[in-house]
DNA sequence: AGTTATATTGAAAACGCTTTCAGCAAAATT
DNA sequence: AATTTTGCTGAAAGCGTTTTCAATATAACT
């Protein structure tokens, strides 16, 4: 009764063994499969039978291997985190389904980690391309592919200077434009703080740029000390608004880098018995689906970001087919008013 | 003039290459990159300066198909659309990083396909096991698979009948029975509308089923009028509520099945002129991020999302390790009571 | 009837890696 | 000094597909 346990591994089903039962080659079974030739209407209706009856799926690995290409597209960024993920990826989603392709995500943090497996793992051979979110401090991996010209394409980010990577990216410079003119000009106000995101994020770069252009263009002297360092997320906004607070910095309105840190904001701001948008006024970016509802309602400045992802995944898709891509420019963005800059609905 | 423009490929170095480079063998190559076997410093070396001159990265499919191992699991959900699927992902995600595998995501609605190559892509070949968020329309295929003794998880669900694949779930009845107990006992409420979620949806059943224990625990009738059909979102549960009241059903609280609902049913709620929490009491359920910040703040059952997401990757993993899984129960939720169900903060 | 296409098929060569098997030399034991 | 281990290496056999290439049989033309 002193049984090995043998683990059975179940073998699969090769093509072979499709072979076999349904009394033909391999390459028979290959070209019903794929319809790629002709096959005799008898052979035909034997090889599905024996497909069907010993479940066989095809080895991926081994497809991909003999005809050198994954059906795969990467997707990497930092972290599966924030809620501006949400719709990106379900535009990016949305693109790649309509496609033969999978999608492959890797949330990659920055792990000093040189092993060359893990390095490149879906930048070269993974995926047949990828698309990218990534902050600056990972030019080197972005220059490597470049160089051998794996087909990428970048969100919110325009590539390391000197390369032509197609990318996608916001017209942040109209939308804090026209959202720090409603600022000053509806609202009269003169203070405002900018809430910028994570170093090393080129939109918070560029958003900051034209927060101080409108600054200058409205005839608003800029003061370093209204530039606050969040990272995009509750807490960010949370902290840096209860650091200003705390040293008793003045402002009348807070531009938020984008809705989560707003939302950080609205909170830090309540606690510390300010009323909004009375007090100080806040605005946010990018219009995430909980905008509408926070309390008060925030004005804010609406980002497609679902189509930003939908047509990122398709230019990459493009590419892949060997099309020629047309230059894409900023995507438009939009000013929601709503009440927390001072608007009544 | 009139080039050809031959599209250069860029081939990619091979380990064959990294070999001759090298002035070694393919196998000695192999065995300085994966450290499988004692090689001499020099060698050692030579490689991987070859390596480094090349760029050379290995070839996934290849490696893969060499060892029978993809080191990739697969995520199958219907769209990586909901605020729900955020923390996920970054549960499962957070999980799979520490591992050495990758994550592989498929959103599939289900398409009638039948293509053998689209229909397993994620199940068979294309990752070592899998992470299974999909309603029970698919038992056919977690049919396929379990037979077959490809590893799953499976989430918030149950597999179909006969099987025991492990699957993580929420303790649904027990926040229920806390939230209904509290609506009755603490703010009188009797005409409690259940808002349910998509049909099919497991979790939404066993909601609707302790909804109704609840209730009847409470001594209090079961009135089929009061339980809504949504779908989890925003829309589903402002069009839910819209119909009961135009059809002048009374009641003085309503319990949506997760949180995005609700904040459909405050909308739908307010647009009508009632009051919250006065007329009616609202409830959510998920404890969604945006929850506190609704107006009013959302009453609701904080569902840790996250570490169901995580343990749910850790019995993958640890399946795919050969361990044995202790049997998990479902993850304790806890209410967490703001203003909306009419308690003051 | 003699040729020439055409439709079907199978054998075998990739694809790029890992891994077993041997072989040889150097080191360690008797 | 003879023998056994140990260390390092290369040849070659897979892994499961796709895809030439060639072969055969059949159909279509002169």
């Amino acid at each position: 009764m002193v049984a090995t346990p043998e683990r059975k591994i179940k073998q699969r089903a090769t093509i072979s063994d499709v072979a076999r039962l349904a009394g033909v080659s391999i390459s028979t079974v290959s070209r019903v499969l794929n319809d790629t030739a002709p096959v005799s209407e008898d052979v035909d209706k034997r090889v599905r039978q024996a497909v069907e009856l010993l479940s066989y799926t095809p080895h991926a690995a081994a497809r991909n291997l003999a005809v050198r290409k994954t059906n795969t597209v990467g997707l990497l960024l930092p972290a599966l985190s924030s809620s501006f993920f949400a719709p990106m990826l379900r535009g990016i989603e949305s693109a790649i389904r309509k496609s033969e392709y999978h999608l492959l995500v890797h949330a990659s943090l920055r792990s000093g980690d040189n092993d060359p497996w893990q390095r490149h793992s879906i930048g070269e051979h993974n995926a047949d391309g990828m698309l990218l979110f990534v902050n600056s401090s990972d030019d080197e991996e972005i220059l490597h592919n470049y160089r051998r010209e794996f087909p990428m394409v970048l969100l919110f980010f325009k590539g390391p200077r000197g390369t032509d990577i197609p990318y996608v990216s916001f017209d942040n410079a109209g939308g804090i434009q026209q959202i720090v003119e409603h600022l000053v000009f509806v609202h009269s106000r003169r203070r405002i703080v900018y809430l910028r995101g994570p170093v090393g994020n080129q939109d918070s770069d560029e958003r900051e740029l034209a927060y101080r252009q409108a600054l200058a263009q409205m005839g608003l002297p800029y003061d370093a000390a209204l530039v606050a360092r969040g990272d995009y997320s509750e807490q960010g906004g949370q902290a840096a608004v209860e650091q200003l607070l705390a040293a008793d910095v003045a402002f009348d309105a807070v531009f938020a880098g984008d809705d989560e840190a707003a939302t950080g904001v609205l909170a830090a701001l309540r606690a510390a018995g300010r009323r909004i948008p009375e007090d100080v006024a806040v605005v946010g970016f990018d219009d995430l689906t909980f905008a509408a509802h926070l309390n008060p309602p925030l004005t804010t400045v609406r980002a497609p970001i679902e189509w930003a992802g939908t047509l990122a995944a398709r230019m990459l898709l493009a590419i892949l087919q060997g099309e020629d891509l047309p230059p894409v420019s900023p995507l438009p963005v939009e000013l929601v008013i709503r009440r927390s800059c001072g608007c009544r609905a």
